[in-house]
RNA sequence: GCCCCAGUAGCUCAGCAGGACAGAGCAGCUGCCUUCUAAGCAGCGGGCCGCAGGUUCGAAUCCUGCCUGGGGUACCA
């Protein structure tokens, strides 16, 4: 670490009387934004210079001297008014391309979560139609996230929570029974705030056809339970998992809500809260106590009406997590629309008796959805929407990964459908993966030749082109540390990119493959280094979800 | 009213646990295909980092206020 390497000189320093002691706070190594500085800089003589009573250039020197040049550390200069800055040794680097090649596809992994339990939960939302395109946003960021968080060294589980229970289910099964009775010629009318949508006379018409009249002749009640179930199971989950399996997202584990009212964890976590003191009756309702956790009101749990309210179920959830499943860290992806509930979901965990701080919610801003240039609106119930199927059969799941994934879920972005399935250089998501199929290009005719990539002798690369794609493939660890940290996938997306600059920039100025006898070695060296940059480019494509064509 | 997020190049966005002259893509303009994929490469132009204060040796980054946009503020989820 070239942190620690400085540390150890300023340790030296003050061994030897240069500098009186004082602790040092952690010594932060950055790229800085000149190439010509070096690799790596840190600011921390700027930082200190007063506690060790120098001027910071002054101490800059001093410990800059005392800097080894061993192992990555090529060169060390002092700059400016006192930054350290360090170069990688080339040869150094280029012995990273045998590295890259013995990691594998383990290359890029960190130990950074030291095996904790994380739970990632993602795409929860009602479960009463067709998935809609602000949705994609959700999964795609919490699988990429998950994908980060293994690769970072995290025990990894991915759910998705079904939404089974409460108002909007009862409503689905009304709605579904109403277009199910008029598919039988009869006039039931959707109920009050019912789901409008096309998908669900569909449904009606279908269930009608193979069911007959079967439900009709059941009480009311009964035949919508009915309903609500074969719904449920047997359009909205299918056609869930359909969408998601098309968008290359995964789970682990799917968990019903009402299977927290079923199991007795509903009761247990309300005991928990109420002998805790944390529950109060008010107006016929439970409320919970968020008050006493700095909140501004109080929130119900039990409705007046008897039924738990969403927020109960999420209390149970949570409790189900942490206390009876013993996650160590939950991630929670929502929508900007829910982030009003976040410091409930934390006081709750503090009234649980539970760090907050282990869970963690990832807000995204929602998607506006264009279509060349004018806004679409959307709303599920009036049934006005653009479902996901839609989006991924008219822009193609790579595309719709890359371009949601290559902005901070913080921002609020634009997805214009016509932009996004524009196939041409407009589009940054054929750059990348552009880069990876040139790459099986070369290679696939390096196989008509004797010339074997895993021969190559590194030692042999040293144009400037081809350290600055080591560099660049040597920073995957970095950003999978970084993205982790932060939990920020975007990271990933702006890596592949550079990524894939780095090497277009190679190819262009250095020939690969050469038929000169004399330069029979360099083919093989950079050959190897084409394999590891191919190697590279495919573990970031795969932590995004995207393929790594091998043609284009 | 109060709370959360954002405001950076013509457009879409990075950068924000403070650091060296502010970055990328797209769009615009110039060049580059008789040898490995031109979905590529090289270059040019383009910025009071929303506004005003403050903290600091140093602020796009931290703090305060204001302005603009989005979201929330229900016994809906």
């Amino acid at each position: 670490m070239l942190s620690q390497a400085v540390s150890e000189a300023f340790a030296q320093a003050q061994r030897e009387g240069e500098i009186p002691a004082f602790s040092l706070p952690p010594i932060v190594m950055e790229k800085p934004r000149q190439g010509t500085l070096g690799d790596y800089a840190t600011a921390i003589c700027l930082q200190v210079g007063r506690l060790a009573g120098l001027a910071p250039a002054t101490l800059a020197h001093l410990i800059a001297k005392r800097i080894a040049l061993t192992g990555p550390i090529g060169r060390v200069e002092v700059a400016g008014p006192g930054f350290i800055n360090i170069t990688l040794s080339a040869s150094w680097l280029v012995r990273q391309v045998d590295e890259i090649l013995a990691a594998g596809q383990s290359f890029g992994m960190v130990d950074a979560g030291k095996g904790l339990r994380v739970q990632v939960e993602y795409g929860s939302a009602n479960p009463t139609g067709p998935l809609h395109v602000g949705f994609a946003r959700n999964v795609v960021i919490g699988d990429t996230l998950a994908n980060i968080l293994a690769a970072a060294g995290y025990s990894v589980e991915r759910e998705y929570y079904v939404n089974d229970a409460g108002t909007q289910m009862q409503l689905f099964g009304q709605s579904l029974y109403a277009r199910y009775a008029q598919a039988l010629g009869l006039d039931v009318p959707l109920p009050e705030n019912g789901y409008q949508g096309q998908y669900l006379v569909e449904w009606g018409k279908e269930i009608a056809a193979t069911a007959g009249r079967r439900y009709l002749d059941m009480p009311y009640e009964e035949a919508v339970a009915a309903l609500t179930e074969l719904g449920l199971k047997e359009k909205v989950l299918k056609g869930v998992q359909e969408d998601l399996s098309l968008l290359g997202v995964k789970y682990d584990n799917w968990f019903f809500e009402r299977s927290l009212y079923a199991s007795g964890t509903f009761e247990e976590a309300m005991a928990l809260l109420r002998q805790r003191g944390y529950l109060e009756e008010r107006d016929g309702a439970i409320w919970f106590l968020a008050s006493r956790f700095g909140e501004d009101k109080d929130a119900v749990v039990i409705r007046s009406n008897g039924l738990p309210g969403y927020f109960a179920s999420d209390i149970a959830y949570h409790y189900d997590k942490f206390v009876k499943r013993g996650f160590d860290v939950v991630v929670d992806v929502w929508g900007a629309d829910h982030q009003g509930h976040v410091p409930r979901m934390k006081a709750v965990m503090a009234a649980l008796g539970l760090d907050p701080e282990r869970l963690h919610i990832v807000i995204y801003q929602l998607v506006t959805l264009k279509r060349g240039g004018e806004i679409i609106r959307i709303s599920k119930r009036t049934g006005d929407l653009v479902t996901l199927r839609e989006l991924l059969e008219e822009v193609g799941p790579d595309a719709v990964r890359y371009f949601l994934l290559s902005r901070a879920p913080d921002s609020q972005m634009e997805f214009d459908l016509e932009l996004a399935a524009r196939q041409t250089e407009e589009n940054p998501v054929f750059y990348v993966q552009y880069a990876h199929a040139r790459i099986a290009s070369v290679l696939r005719l390096a196989q008509r030749t004797p010339l074997q990539p895993t021969d190559g002798d590194v030692s042999l690369l040293e144009h400037p082109s081809e350290l600055n794609l080591i560099r660049q493939m040597i920073q995957l660890p970095e950003v999978i540390c970084d993205a982790a940290r932060d939990y920020a996938p975007h990271r990933l997306a702006y890596y592949a990119y550079e990524l894939a600059r780095s090497f277009h920039t190679f190819y262009r100025d250095c020939r690969i493959l050469s038929s000169l006898p004399q330069e029979e070695a360099l083919t093989k060296a950079r050959l190897k280094l084409t394999l590891a940059a191919k190697l590279v480019l495919a573990r970031v494509l795969a932590l995004m979800g995207m393929s790594a064509p091998e043609r284009m």
